[in-house]
DNA sequence: CTCTGGATAGAGCGATCGTTCTAATGCAGG
DNA sequence: CCTGCATTAGAACGATCGCTCTATCCAGAG
């Protein structure tokens, strides 16, 4: 049995690794940092993970692919309509952005760029994240009554603007372009309600 | 005056930094690489770029920045519509992308994602990239007959989610993101011509 | 107690990093 | 020819990289 009162060793490595590369990417992020941020010795890190740096980072991007999945079901929790909600989300990504400084962006985009046609095994965790996370975009959709296929490709473009405003309100250290996608999503999700059965008034 | 007949060393070192840090990153990608790649030492490198690897690194975010500043202009000039200009724009960036290996993405996010919050001169430098990039959208749409203050917010998402979908494309290694971003692009752009002058008919 | 195996601990490996340094080279102006 | 300067050349430095290795610790089974 693991201990219980505080997180196991590998959780611990886990959780640190995610946060290191989610600030300083891949290559800057260092094993003797992480063990010793994650109050382990490197004894430990290849113990848990034989792979080395590679199998960590796989790890690290699953972790931040859950977390971000998390964040979506909540805020998708609290407004029941997907254009409001869109407005809802953006701002939240906001001020968390703001709140850290502007150190804590995407907790994948950065490994996966390092990664795209070096490592497959990241770049394929990165893919399965961002496939994940349009998968909530597209029910919360299909739950408002969008057709399937309108909400396929809506699904990709939240998710993709989401990234790219979230990339330059870190580079601009500005909370505008997450706040401008914001509005431009729940415009661009307005005018596709043509073709879908019409929501109920909530 | 520089020799004619072939690139300076200077010119030859700032892009090789850029092709390389494009598909590698900052930190992947080493000083001794770059002087290999490029025809010239180290002795050189440090002679035209003091500052190091930081100042290189500068260098080779603004000549990106000039490179992808040229590309659009092309794409716009050849569709007087923009609407019809984004998905012109989106199936270029799709083919050039595919036509690559899917390597060479955006030439400035990788290295600004690595830098935020710990090079603020790399940072800047992909700011103002990010910026020029913007105020090209901005005369497209105002020569359109935009708004000055619609045609700034929808600069902003044009370059966000070309950024986003560019990202998608590259980590999933499919032209698919970029279509459809094209795509919602130009019903955006259409759907706020309300405000503007309408445009004439081509 | 002994035995066992997961977990911890950290010294040390060769390689590579960014950077500095001195010396040589090419070439224009006198 | 010589001088002067921009450029080229690459050896070498200390630091750090990812990783391997051996030794130790410790809880549970017998």
């Amino acid at each position: 049995m693991k201990t219980q009162h505080e997180l196991g060793t590998r959780e611990r490595i886990v959780r640190t690794t995610a946060q290191l590369m989610q600030r300083q990417g891949y290559e800057a992020t260092g094993l003797k940092q992480i063990s010793q941020e994650a109050r382990a010795t490197l004894g430990s890190v290849y113990h848990f993970f034989p792979g080395g740096k590679r199998e960590l980072a796989v790890e690290a991007v699953r972790h931040g692919a859950a977390e971000f999945a998390e964040f979506l079901r909540v805020a998708f929790e609290q407004e029941d309509d997907p254009a409001a909600a869109m407005i809802a989300c953006t701002r939240t990504l906001a001020k968390d952005l703001r709140e850290s400084g502007w150190l804590d962006g995407c907790p994948v985009t950065t490994t996966a760029l390092e990664s795209t046609g070096r490592a497959p095994e990241i770049q394929q965790a990165a893919e399965e994240a961002y496939e994940s996370w349009r998968a909530l975009v597209r029910e919360k959709l299909a739950r408002a009554g969008f057709a399937e296929d309108v909400a396929r490709e809506l699904a990709h473009t939240v998710i993709n603007l989401l990234e790219g405003a979230e990339l330059s309100a870190q580079v601009s250290q500005s909370e505008t372009p997450l706040e401008i996608a914001g509005r431009h999503l729940a415009v661009l999700i307005d005018s596709h309600r043509g073709g879908a059965t019409r929501p109920a008034s909530g």
